[in-house]
DNA sequence: CCCGTTGACTTGAACGTTCAAATGATACAC
DNA sequence: GTGTATCATTTGAACGTTCAAGTCAACGGG
């Protein structure tokens, strides 16, 4: 590593020009309170005159602390990118005001992810991690929960909720709402689009719409297919195609309903007007749809907020706190 | 900032457990050859019995360098983000391969940025800078040469190409590519779909295809419109309007191409067969559309290496290079 | 007048590493 | 046997900050 930075003013060049010791000078900063206003006054124009900014690596030694979060980079063939695109950002904004910063990672396999989580925390490099897609049996989370190392997650630890700290988006609840909409609009047909070998998220959302067309006493239509257009579009043409066919339909994803909205124009069913598609994650597939596609938005802002606090919070020794939000409806032309 | 790390193990444990000083554990771990055998041997079993691992603040410390870029997280509601997705991929990737990391900025606006880079660049969090989506007057360029702050973009140095290290995609070899494979495959109204306002981007693609054109002796048939599927979709629709309507149309960006798509397939014009349509980006646009779009694609990865090469070698002063890296034809069905 | 308290500031040490210089030890040439 | 080169290792200092303990003066109550 070579030394390529210009000298910078130090604390000492501060305190050797304001004529005080380096400990004023910091405390100036850091605890203004403490020192007289003249001196006060007389640092702060040197620090400006200087351009003063403390060293945060010499901070980051003597306080064992680096402000510095790792996420995973997502891989770019993830569908998940969409959501997780503006979770990140949104993060980002929420660790920049707690004085932190997210570095990125990315690990080449599953199996590499912890061991190198574990190198980036035992040599200092990061304070903890912030996951995100965690899933049931996630070596990730019981590995981290093992080696004592600070982390928070943006989906359940599904396995020790009490474990760890998470936040997530109840995606019952999502569909829930969608379904009940639907049926205060006047639906009383409506079928679910889901994922076959429903895992934890996919299991939550359609359960949310089973409750509530159990308490609606409607007839539950569902329907499944892979998390890709094509087997979508194939799955929904099924259900379009039936006699009795559904008004409305709330789909697991917006892939699902997109594919869902073109079996639906293939067969000339106006979308909109003849039948309500609702998607779920409100991503970027929602505005390239036509009409634009309504969706269940998960509050990534509020998501990321609460992780940062709840991280800063694990830091001062907090226990392990999971929490649900609730998403909502963004409603566009499909509903 | 709280003190949470539990006690690790430092340079110090290990010496004092292999009976050795602190530097020749140091030397182990840096400069082997300097050590000899039999201690090296020692010294590793220990830090392997320990797990130890040098601490990097303390490093970044000693060094003044933090091996940490800083990279701005893109706003989600920005077109670009498909292809800079995959490119902070590679960024990351390629930053791992020199042992450097990622760190994430989001500034509010743009007149903040600079201001945001000038901080953390003094307080020693980063190293320097990686720039993305550079354009012609970009105040965080002359900013940051100014300032004399390494960093190298992805995306030219419009104003002084001599006067930072930047890498980027010859759009205008793209566009050529695609006009000539075109001619090749036996077209011969060939038309371009580009932006209205031609910043330096836009202009470089368009003018590729102008060449290529001029080379081949065929009538240029342009149209514009914005970085929107609606307005693309209407230009599109007045080219495939024309009595001697075009039968490839090469396509300044993938939404351009998409809309071009479906205004063709409103028209009952059958994409592929009937009329080639080539876009730019290879984003996840791309994969939505059908038949699968045709695209340009930038060797996002090779860029990614590149720029971090050519940091590596800024930090050991060497001089600013610009470079420009030829983008690929990916066919799809759509030509 | 003494003593405890408070406020403003300073000093030395510590965080964990690496650089630069110093110390021995061994080997080799003359 | 002396000088010199090489090698393996150690020592002290430095990087820039903050903590913990200290000094010193002023203040107020008894």
């Amino acid at each position: 590593m070579s030394r390529n930075q210009q000298r910078m003013p130090t604390i000492a060049t501060v305190a050797a020009l304001a004529g005080v010791s380096r400990q004023t000078v910091s405390n100036a900063v850091r605890a203004p309170h403490r020192v007289s206003p003249d001196t006060l006054l007389r640092v702060q124009t040197i620090i400006r005159e200087v351009d003063y900014r403390p060293n945060r690596s010499a901070r980051a030694l003597q306080a064992r602390s680096t402000g510095l979060l790792a996420y995973r980079c997502h891989r770019p063939e993830e569908t998940e990118n969409l959501v997780l695109d503006r979770f990140l950002h949104e993060l980002c904004r929420a660790a920049d005001e707690h004085d932190h910063h997210i570095t990125l990672v990315s690990p080449i396999s599953t199996d590499q992810e912890l061991a190198m989580y574990r190198e980036l925390y035992r040599s200092g490099r990061v304070d903890g991690f912030v996951l995100s897609g965690t899933h049931p049996n996630d070596q990730r989370l019981t590995g981290l929960v093992d080696e004592g190392i600070p982390f928070v997650s943006f989906g359940q630890n599904w396995d020790a909720p009490r474990a760890s700290t998470w936040v997530d988006v109840d995606g019952a609840s999502g569909t829930r709402q969608a379904t009940e909409h639907y049926w205060r609009s006047g639906h009383r047909r409506i079928a679910f689009l889901g994922w076959p070998d429903d895992g934890a998220v996919g299991g939550h959302r359609r359960e949310g719409y089973r409750e509530a067309m159990a308490s609606l006493r409607l007839e539950p239509i569902e329907a499944s297919c892979f998390d890709r257009l094509e087997s979508a579009e194939a799955a929904a043409s099924t259900l379009l195609a039936l006699t009795d066919r559904p008004t409305a339909v709330v789909c697991v994803s917006d892939t699902a309903a997109l594919g869902c909205s073109w079996a639906a124009q293939k067969m000339g069913i106006a979308v909109g007007a003849e039948l309500g598609i609702m998607g779920f994650d409100d991503s970027a597939l929602t505005l390239i749809a036509r009409p634009g596609l309504s969706s269940i938005r998960q509050p990534t802002d509020l998501v990321a907020q609460t992780l940062m606090d709840r991280f800063i919070g694990l830091q001062h020794s907090e226990a392990p706190t999971g929490t649900l939000l609730a998403p909502s409806l963004v409603h566009r032309g499909s509903s």
